[in-house]
DNA sequence: ACCTTATCATTAGGGAACTGATTATCATCC
DNA sequence: GGATGATAATCAGTTCCCTAATGATAAGGT
């Protein structure tokens, strides 16, 4: 599920050769985009291992954060509408994510009896504790991957991520995005 | 497919907020690895949505790309295997891609006459006029992306992120990684 | 020569995401 | 108050990747 296939990054001399025979071709802005790509695949790498060591994917780690949430430490029963929104998938996609979480005992859904279309998902004590069991790790692996960052380094970091983030979202809309200018 | 679901990213505050709850939470080192996840994400999005306007996945786009290489501008026959290992996905999956292509008219399977377990895969005319069409616009995204950053911010992230990868390998192995020291 | 082992490509089956259609329920408007 | 439309969750079918097993071929040891 990695987002840059390539294996071993081009060098940049190779990109200069490129760039002769493509005008389009940037070599600093090329260079710079592989760079993210990979430094984004090796982190998600890192914690994706970790989830999987412990029978979750990314997708049920991240239903079982948002229903943990911390609005005051008590975990929140969200619908999965409210999930799939927050979590950015799709509700056919969260209906799935919730069968098998629900399934290992981790989640309950609960039908509303105000409006019967409704169903609500909460934490079970087992759900809880097992998040609450693998989360001090996950952190861990976080803090190790940006350890040799200086907190200098870090602000200068999510500036630049930001930039492009930005960038992305303004010149290329995820979808049926309105201007609302 | 994104590696980051969190659709938005929780605010800085917010992480210490629950830094409080869970000592192993470094708030900007969690701050740093969510702004990673999220850039990659949106940087994917806009090259793949480029991707599938010509009906190609990410996984069919990199065969091409290696079959085209660039060795002296002529393209270059491969294995599957080959493929497979310098595009990073396995050979079972390799097979599935070239298949597909394969049906689409952009490459060609050739037995290898010497030894007649190994299969030649090389660009058609149809897949090199194909892919030669849809770079300009895959560097053009590119350059867009990158374009708030200016030469120097470049290589400021190209750096830091190098910093990550290598921390990310070194930590944290991909599979069965001899330390060979 | 023969048998074991390694390698190549492929097939079979599964997981996780998507789109689009379906069903049940609610809200509203004459 | 019954038709119309919107909305919630789910189902069905597809895509794209994976792992594991298979079948054919090559290479090496004795």
């Amino acid at each position: 599920m990695p987002h840059l296939l390539l294996k071993d990054l081009p060098r940049y001399d190779c990109l200069l050769e490129c760039a002769k025979k493509f005008p389009a071709l940037n070599p600093s802005a090329c260079e710079s985009f592989l760079h993210l790509l990979r430094a984004g695949d090796e982190a998600f790498r890192v914690i994706d291992a970790h989830f999987h060591s412990h029978g979750l994917s990314q997708g049920r780690f991240t239903v079982l954060l948002l229903l943990f949430d911390k609005n005051n430490g008590e975990p929140q029963p969200l619908t999965p509408a409210q999930l799939a929104e927050q979590s950015g998938v799709t509700r056919a996609t969260m209906t799935g994510l919730i069968d098998t979480l629900e399934r290992d005992g981790m989640v309950l859904r609960t039908p509303d009896p105000a409006d019967r279309r409704q169903v609500s998902v909460q934490l079970t004590a087992h759900g809880l504790q097992f998040l609450q069991g693998m989360l001090p790790e996950h952190f861990s692996r976080i803090n190790t991957l940006l350890e040799p960052l200086s907190d200098n380094e870090r602000r200068t970091l999510v500036r630049l991520l930001g930039k492009i983030t930005d960038q992305a979202i303004e010149a290329f809309p995820p979808v049926g995005e309105a201007v609302t200018t």
